[in-house]
DNA sequence: CTGAAAAGGTTTCTGAGTGTAACTGTTATC
DNA sequence: GATAACAGTTACACTCAGAAACCTTTTCAG
């Protein structure tokens, strides 16, 4: 990875779909061929065989725009078993921002987000990894949308087909009932406006096929 | 933003740079025409007049096969315009991976990361917030590369014209003249190899216009 | 309740963008 | 010094994406 490659990625960090042509024009002084950024870019995306990539172009979301609200917990186990049955359990769970083990008076960190503060009580006292087993103690700091990055990974369709990956069911849960909490966003019963809901489906005019 | 939207901005995720036909052949029953989707995603990454866009197509880089390391810092600041003062002047730093105002034992939350552990200390102990004026105390969570996101957007070819954001200036420090910390990817002095630097330009064979 | 405007979609057309193949010039290596 | 690997080039065929014109449904003001 030299400094081309460099100024590629930073490229694209600004706009990952730009034209290969136009960032030829652009990445080095008198041009490059849309064929040699295609080579560089392919090798970045693609990665060696066996080996993870060493770059994604992805689409994130503006969390302030969509008035998320963030949640900073810090966690003690007990082992690091404990540790990376919870690294598996949560890191699909599509309200994690980052989930990171550490040293320190805490060895787990995690980041949460939720439609309303209501909701992040609930993710607090009831659904998520705070009451774990094997979770000694923990502390944790609310706050509105980061100001940097503005730009997260937030997966709003994430798949209902499967059980919720904290293995929890809202329908039987009374801070669910109480309309306390929108719900978890991979359930049938999900009440938000934030993830994909029966709440958000297409209403107002458009063609159909034919 | 429908559910159509979400689908959407869950397939770009996958892949920023899928082609709109092809995103247009996956995202309903019975696909869609690429105007469509190319109408649906302009007023997505565009937005209107005055109002930041709701979605950003960037370029992540993989921090673990980067090497990176990470760091956590809780922070107590003495009041809101320091804690102010502090987002402005760090955001832009192309070692901050997330800062954000919270509320708890305190009042701000940063994320950064390093090359190496070295330079992780010195950004600790030496040219770091925890050293500005009006922090009153702050805790530290060191850890290698998060769980989850895998990807993480890094200005791997930050601007090296201007001064550091931080407004230090690493020649002058002494953790670097000892070769413990890489320095600053900002400066001109800096000698680490992930940021791009004059330790990876380009040496192997290329044809050259002409 | 009615008609215009807005929203969302379609088809068609065309220039711009991209993948493949063949080739050229450097650099590293044995 | 020959050779392989690497990084880039041009040429060409094919695909993609923006523009324009038009269709259908929904919303909303009067």
């Amino acid at each position: 990875m030299d400094n081309v490659d460099k100024k590629l990625i930073s490229i694209l960090m600004e706009d990952g779909r730009k034209s290969l042509s136009e960032i030829g024009r652009s990445i080095v002084k008198g041009g490059m061929s849309h064929v040699a950024v295609s080579k560089r870019l392919d090798k970045l995306v693609k990665g060696k065989d066996n080996e993870k990539p060493l770059v994604k172009i992805s689409a994130g979301v503006n969390l302030e725009r969509m008035g998320m609200k963030i949640l900073f917990m810090a966690l003690e186990t007990e082992s690091f078993e404990v540790t990376d049955k919870i690294l598996k359990k949560y890191k699909d769970c599509p309200r994690m921002l980052m989930i990171a083990p550490v040293t320190g008076r805490y060895n787990l960190f995690a980041v949460m987000i939720a439609e309303d503060t209501f909701s992040l009580e609930s993710i607090l006292g009831t659904c998520s990894i705070r009451t774990e087993e094997g979770v000694r103690r923990s502390e944790t700091w609310f706050g509105n949308s980061p100001a940097y990055p503005e730009y997260m990974p937030v997966n709003l369709s994430p798949d209902k087909k499967h059980k919720a990956t904290c293995a929890r069911t809202c329908a039987d849960c009374r801070r669910y009932a109480s309309g306390k909490c929108v719900g978890c966003p991979t359930s049938t019963v999900y009440k938000g406006t934030i993830y994909a809901s029966r709440a958000t489906e297409q209403k107002r005019g458009g063609q159909r096929k034919g």
